[in-house]
DNA sequence: ATTGCTGGATTGTTGAACAATCCCTACGGT
DNA sequence: ACCGTAGGGATTGTTCAACAATCCAGCAAT
């Protein structure tokens, strides 16, 4: 019988907390500048990126470019077609329906049963909205669409859970990837400005049923609107 | 204006399929193999992976290792802390605490709203109740763990999303570290065979709304009781 | 126009190397 | 006995160079 030590125990804690806040490896930061790049359109979907190039622009080796590639295929970002390179990826129709359908479960559940204690949460959504306003404001149509995912992500945060809101991150990162897809960033947000607004204002006055209704009008209504400009391509 | 060819199209389409099928890489043979050593529990939590053993025992090279433990971290199988090397993954009482928030926002809306048509979805639901009923009757725990995970699995489906699907693995993968952590498998997966025929039953009956009732609360008994168990150890 | 071949380019994988970091131990000072 | 420190060994993080396997474009031949 080994006789625990609390002091100790506590040190390695924070040894471990120490590591965890330690410096990212060069992999996560080569993911992270292709990441960038891909979300900001800069790189469009279906683009090929060839290893080497990779090495040449970013100075680091094939080795670690093939790691960062891994990392951002496992999250949808790219597509590996063996033996032939990663792309951009290209969310086809079935993409679409399939973050719909997640999303139309997770969102309006999260709103009405998230634990998330306090206003602090509510507030994020509050900020959300009004990020959205101010873009339209200034006719700054990419930050109305930043604005937009969010407000979507402050409602997931409703859930407070760690891992659902790392997921959300994923789908709005691949939800970038289909707006980039096609024209109209404009005609596709603007709407959705007074629509944040009343779900925001639901929340705020408590009636979390009402709201949760509403995210899943939203979400319905959005998705058939993607799906009908996806026909049209 | 280009015309279509739909013979070429459909060639294509193949030719992407070729692909998609094409065997899988090195570092994914190494990440399933790891993978099932620890889903198994012949690796047990905490347990070090250093990279020159797993070479030597699966004969590739460190770099196709690191790939494969990469892909591992980030499905949360293991854990990598800089400069020291990669473990199997230990969850908390706060892992155990998100995932089962994640679950109980999704399986029962998964239950509740679905859109898996026709009747295999809840085939399925029935086949995992009654291979649990079977691994029972031979008293072999093990077989009824793995059962109780595909009935889990088949609540989650009946959403019919791959993506959804995709993550339900992960969560339930968590979970198999979760149990190998504590004693006393039959202890906790035995009374749950019970409800998992009440909740198929119901779902057979076209009852999804007391079915995802009954889901919300089978999971907020199982999370408390890993809870508990948690404290004790 | 279709088939078959060939050369070049890119990926998949390996092996070896080196710096950086960590762990452990021994040593010396107090 | 306790703390700090210095060194040594092991492991990781990263790079580089090489080779086989595969794919692609272009060309030749029928």
């Amino acid at each position: 019988m080994t006789t625990v030590d609390p002091t100790r125990e506590a040190l390695t804690s924070l040894g471990r907390a120490r590591r965890l806040m330690a410096r990212t490896s060069t992999a996560d930061r080569v993911a992270d500048a292709v990441r960038e790049e891909v979300v900001e359109g800069r790189l469009r979907p279906g683009a090929r990126l060839p290893e080497q190039d990779l090495c040449a622009a970013l100075g680091v080796s094939r080795n670690t470019i093939r790691e960062a590639l891994s990392q951002l295929v496992t999250e949808r970002v790219l597509v590996r077609e063996p033996n032939r390179g990663v792309f951009v990826a290209q969310p086809d129709r079935d993409a679409v329906r399939d973050v719909y359908r997640v999303r139309r479960l997770v969102e309006p559940a999260a709103v009405l049963h998230g634990e998330a204690f306090g206003d602090a949460a509510v507030a994020a959504v509050r900020a959300a909205v009004s990020e959205g306003v101010a873009g339209a404001d200034a006719e700054d149509w990419a930050a109305v669409a930043t604005a937009n995912q969010h407000f979507h992500r402050a409602l997931v945060a409703l859930a407070d859970s760690p891992r659902l809101d790392q997921q959300m991150a994923l789908l709005l990162a691949e939800m970038r990837l289909v707006f980039h897809r096609m024209p109209g960033v404009r005609e596709f947000h603007e709407p959705y400005l007074t629509r944040n607004d009343a779900i925001c204002t639901l929340l705020e006055a408590g009636d979390r049923a009402a709201a949760a209704v509403e995210v899943e009008r939203y979400l319905r209504d959005a998705e058939l609107q993607l799906l009908v400009a996806y026909d049209a391509l």
